[in-house]
RNA sequence: GUCCCCUUCGUCUAGUGGCCUAGGACACCGCCCUUUCACGGCGGGAACAGGGGUUCGAACCCCCUAGGGGACGCCA
């Protein structure tokens, strides 16, 4: 048996969650099986991959201790194509499938595209997209082949009535009507292949045999499956979990919720604690206990024990747990090792010192200065925002703008960190020094700080964007009301 | 809107036809321990979404309804 874990890492750069528990019930699921566990990126979206995103994502998969195995040589190390090869390769298997007539070149604009889905919604049909639709007569074809126009390479589809079988480890057979499956396109007009045929691809190079991924994949196993029927190759037992929630139940988002793994771990939670956290979420051990390592996890596991209720992600319960690792996993010797290895190493010193330094006057003014930056929630009250020159619901306002600004914010530097904060300030007409103040008290606890620039850089964007929330809330929070007027005002701003 | 998935305390869950008067954990409340705060101990309130079947018997099997979620991209 071999399974997979597929990394998409954000753009952002921040490791998800998500991606970690998926990836745990991957590992569980092969080791208790005697089987392998591998790993693979997904590298053909530019905008996302990147040798920082990706080292980001593995990087906080060891942090957890989740250890993947080596796999086969179907282009480098845990099989990530390098661009310019997976390119060839991957076209090479789609013209494989249009030379057999179960996929064909497309040269529809997105313009045309956006008539035929309106036309087919006022039709009262679904918005699925059919070969029938999309090919055109040979002349026109001709023509725009002569022209050199893009086009991509999509899947033939069955364009019937009827539903396409699907069985789930879990879920047993699920149906999905035909009518919902449009012709996917395989090959984008770049070169690179969509995620439904990488996917396909890399797998049966990969020697995959079960594929354990998120419940949002269920609608797109009937393309799945067309293209092993088409390659003629054997189809991985599929397996889909629930997703982890939000407390308001939609799936896990970082405008909700916390989601980057950096987070935890700035946070001060064990890897641990938050890998046997992920654990309960969705599974549970056959005698119930709460506290368990990895190798007790994968000792019991048993994929059946999955529930499939979409879990909310409580970070007062993971807090617990962890509390309870701390007090009865580590010793005083051992946790002084983790709380210097945590904040009081070398990296984090010459990170602040810079900022702090130049306001010191003895040793012990250190704690006051950067205590913020190895704090998680601050104790903030309403007090602490008083006297500033935004209050009331300008100073919500602004914080939400904010706020709504950083979650966009996708290169996490202090130039573009600071162009947030000013095209902010400017669009709601505020002196960038009125604006910044309530900043300073929401990032770092008080108005006598080093710059909210550096701070925020420092503390990550997962840990700046909770105590702007945290702020908001103390304040009294944004009525529905209010966030209507913010929502309308907020687009004004370029 | 269409299709699909899901539904046990507020939250995570146990439960796979009789062991269920539904068990545990977080959170909450109370008491005890304690110079404080925690930790710990003890106790409390709190759930089978609703309605129909099947069965001697249903949280568990079937159907309908409702609610929640997901998917409908040259994103994954």
């Amino acid at each position: 048996m071999t399974v997979r874990t597929r990394i998409a890492p954000s753009p952002t750069g921040d490791p998800h969650v998500g991606t970690a528990y998926i990836a745990l019930f991957n590992l569980c699921f092969a080791r208790a099986h005697g089987g392998k566990f591998l790993l693979r990126i997904e590298d053909t979206d530019q905008a996302r991959s990147t040798p920082e995103s990706e080292q980001a994502i593995l990087d906080a998969l060891r942090w957890l201790g989740l250890d993947w195995d080596e796999g086969p040589d179907v282009g480098g190390e845990f099989g990530p194509y390098r661009q310019s090869e997976r390119m060839h390769l991957y076209a090479d298997y789609a013209e494989q499938l249009v030379a057999a007539g179960t996929a064909f070149r497309c040269y529809r604009s997105p313009e045309e595209l956006d008539a035929l889905r309106e036309a087919r919604r006022e039709a009262g049909n679904s918005t699925a997209l059919k070969p029938a639709d999309l090919i055109l007569p040979e002349e026109e074809q001709q023509r725009r082949e002569a022209a050199g126009e893009p086009w991509v390479i999509r899947m033939m589809v069955p364009d019937e009535e009827g539903a396409c079988a699907v069985d789930d480890l879990l879920r047993g057979t699920i149906e999905l009507d035909w009518s919902m499956v449009d012709a996917q396109i395989l090959l984008k007009s770049d070169g690179m292949p969509t995620y439904h045929l990488a996917n396909v691809v890399d797998d049966h190079l990969m020697g995959i045999t079960h594929v354990i991924r998120g419940e949002e994949w269920i609608s797109s196993a009937p393309k799945h499956k067309l293209l092993y029927e088409y390659f003629g190759w054997d189809m991985p037992v599929l397996c889909h979990m629930p997703l982890l929630r939000n407390p308001d139940k939609s799936k896990l988002s970082k405008r909700k919720n916390p989601t980057s793994i950096l987070y935890y771990e700035r946070m001060g939670f064990l890897p641990e604690a938050l890998l046997n956290y992920l654990g309960r979420m969705g599974w549970s051990m056959p005698d119930e206990r709460e506290k368990f390592t990895l190798a007790d996890m994968m000792a019991e596991f048993d994929i059946q024990r999955v529930s499939l209720g979409g879990p909310v992600f409580d970070v007062e319960k993971l807090s617990w747990l962890n509390g309870t690792w701390i007090r009865e996993e580590l010793s005083d010797e051992t946790l002084a090792d983790r709380l210097e290895a945590w904040a009081l190493n070398r990296k984090n010193l010459m990170a602040v010192l810079p900022h702090a330094k130049q306001r010191m006057e003895v040793f012990s003014d250190l704690a006051p200065l950067a205590g913020f930056l190895v704090s998680g929630t601050l104790p903030l009250g309403e007090d602490d925002f008083q006297g500033l020159k935004l209050e009331g619901e300008e100073l919500l306002q602004a914080l939400q703008f904010a706020l709504w600004r950083l979650e966009a914010q996708r290169h996490w530097q202090r130039d573009n960190v600071f162009a947030d904060m000013k095209a902010v300030a400017d669009g709601l007409n505020v002196k960038m020094k009125d604006f910044l103040a309530p900043f300073f008290v929401a990032v770092s606890g008080s108005t006598a700080s080093f710059s909210v620039f550096d701070a925020m850089v420092l503390l990550g964007p997962d840990m700046t964007r909770a105590r702007i929330r945290h702020a908001i809330e103390v304040l009294g929070g944004v009525s529905k009301k209010a966030m209507k007027r913010f929502e309308k005002a907020y687009r004004d701003i370029p």
